[in-house]
DNA sequence: TATGTTTATGCAAACGTTTGAATAAACTTC
DNA sequence: GAAGTTTATTCAAACGTTTGCATAAACATA
């Protein structure tokens, strides 16, 4: 039975509204039954119980981190690590505590993320990397909740932060046909996540500003797993009629692609343009090193964050943050003797 | 105003404590009754407020991680998202809770973990990563808070999940000089974790073991990134007198030391014989493909939520879990010729 | 001295559940 | 048909806080 406010209240000789009061940081309180208060506090090693609080403040100080994908697929991809740090930092600092939801399947994800919503433990969620068509987004919006993602939800207005995608792919497409690379095809993540579509978007755009036809066969998307990665480059240039560059959505699944290079025996940048997307940590290290976009995660992160708690209490509902993204040239998009023409 | 259990009572016609009867699943309360209060749940769309259960079950369901480490720097290592993905399974399963605690400082992140106990906003802990003086675990230990830890605490019994890392260390170092390296060198992480000191003594021990003698110079333990890998790797192999081969702490690690082996034109792994530790998915993309030494870290994850939540459950005070280890032979550590002899 | 104002504290009602003990009704048993 | 047993339900006291309102004391004002 740990100490409670009534313990400290009969120690120091005052109400437990006093004491309460001192907690709360209530002027009101003078300054000698302040520290009386503050004195009894210490001498028992009282600590006020959260629960209690949340229960009558109607507020858990609690908001969650849903992250749309299984955990140890998720996390194996450096942007959940890095934007986790962003949203930590931001929440700390405004004393607000985290949740980690994930769970192998997206029905139970949609299960608990609601569950933790609607028995009150957590204030508000934040939703990583969206999908097209999210059924706990709507039932979100219906209940009122309050929430942002990280991403775009197409065709609704919610509270979201996010890059330009459509742009940045376009960039690095651009990039590649700039280079010489006359042909480029497109390995993508799961097509259920809207970024998936909007890079495919930037990439066709990037074609058919050259005039070039976007052909269907050299749009691989399937999962943002490294396997998945090696699996399409293995299709894509096991043919002779094979493509001159790739852009791969991420750079997990680029480094899949370079490995199906090797494995082919082709050489990247030489007979092989390759881009990817995130600048993940590794992506300097592995040989040839990647070229990238990178985009400032930890800052999506912490943005994410912010616009989260403005809207639990209670700000303007929704607005919308795109942050820039910046093509980064390595080795891999480079080829040694620059094109003929 | 959200509906609460007394709406619901009203609504079904009977007391309070029959809706929570209902609620929990008492056998009690008769098949007609149950189904009466279960309609008018459902027309009301009742959920339950787990604060208010909380409060007066004394247990918030609930568990937190603590990560021992910079959020940024922490996940960026592959090792921490799947030993989540692990708890988390479990966790979920059981119906607990994931809380986050991290933090830039040590101080903050002890600070804040003891809160969160102290405050009853989560039940137990789980610390990753031990360090070889860590007062959160004193105070955790002398408070009696429900804590697991992965890893290990030198001189005293806590409940642990962990695997031989002196065993392992040997073995991996033992496959170098079997492998013809003659000369060994000891890359390691932040010298603050126990982990460093249990490495390097596995590699003292396999060098002693063959009679060699140990040289402090060769033994270089900074922080566990790929910037002090690389680091390390040129101060040790830019000298004439360099040694034949690396054991580096994890394979972020070991990929710095690639990169610098690299940078100085020394061939891995002919001129170079490299191991790492962890088995990171990107070790095996990396060229060459590095030889490192796996260990089952979902499962350690998963270990340590059971024996926690087992714990809050008031079980047996103190176990020790330790899980095998397993060299992975790759290229980074075996020259294309057989050594001569 | 009576009156109004400020300042510091206490009272008691929430917040939304769970749960031991009491009660009432319905069955047994002899 | 009285006494005992089982079954289904309700009562009311927790759980540990916060906070609007009332109160009392101290001070200023006239």
């Amino acid at each position: 039975m740990p100490v409670t406010i009534k313990d400290v209240a009969r120690e120091a000789g005052v109400s437990i509204s006093t004491v309460s009061r001192v907690i709360t940081g209530d002027s009101r309180i003078s300054q000698p039954t302040r520290e009386k208060v503050r004195a009894a506090m210490a001498r028992l090693g009282y600590h006020p119980n959260a629960i209690a609080r949340s229960l009558v403040r109607q507020r858990s100080n609690t908001i969650a981190l849903v992250m749309s994908r299984a955990p140890r697929l998720a996390m194996a991809i450096p942007f959940y690590p890095e934007i986790i740090g962003g949203i930590s930092e931001y929440a700390t600092a405004e004393h607000y505590h985290l949740m980690l939801v994930s769970s192998e399947s997206r029905e139970e994800e949609c299960v608990q993320t609601l569950q933790l919503l609607r028995h009150r433990r957590v204030d508000g969620v934040i939703h990583l990397a969206t999908r097209i068509k999210d059924p706990l987004i709507d039932t979100m919006r219906r209940e009122g909740h309050p929430f942002v993602v990280i991403g775009r939800v197409p065709g609704v207005e919610v509270p979201s932060v996010n890059n330009d995608n459509v742009a940045a792919a376009e960039m690095a497409v651009t990039h590649l046909l700039d280079g010489g690379y006359t042909s480029v095809a497109y390995v993508g993540g799961s097509p259920d996540l809207v970024v998936t579509w909007d890079r495919r978007e930037g990439y066709c755009r990037a074609l058919t500003g050259r005039g070039i036809p976007v052909r269907e066969d050299w749009i691989i998307c399937r999962e943002s797993t490294a396997e998945a990665g090696y699996e399409a480059g293995i299709e894509l240039l096991s043919s002779p009629d094979r493509p001159q560059a790739i852009f791969a959505m991420d750079d997990t699944l680029a480094a899949g692609v370079l490995k199906s290079a090797r494995k082919l025996g082709i050489s990247v940048p030489q007979e092989l343009g390759l881009v990817g997307f995130n600048d993940d940590p590794f992506s300097s290290l592995i040989e040839p090193a990647l070229t990238t976009v990178r985009i400032p995660i930890f800052e999506m992160g912490r943005e994410a964050a912010r616009m989260l708690i403005g809207l639990i209490g209670g700000s303007s509902p929704s607005q919308n943050v795109v942050v820039p993204a910046e093509l980064v040239v390595r080795q891999s998009s480079r080829r040694r003797t620059p094109p003929a023409g």
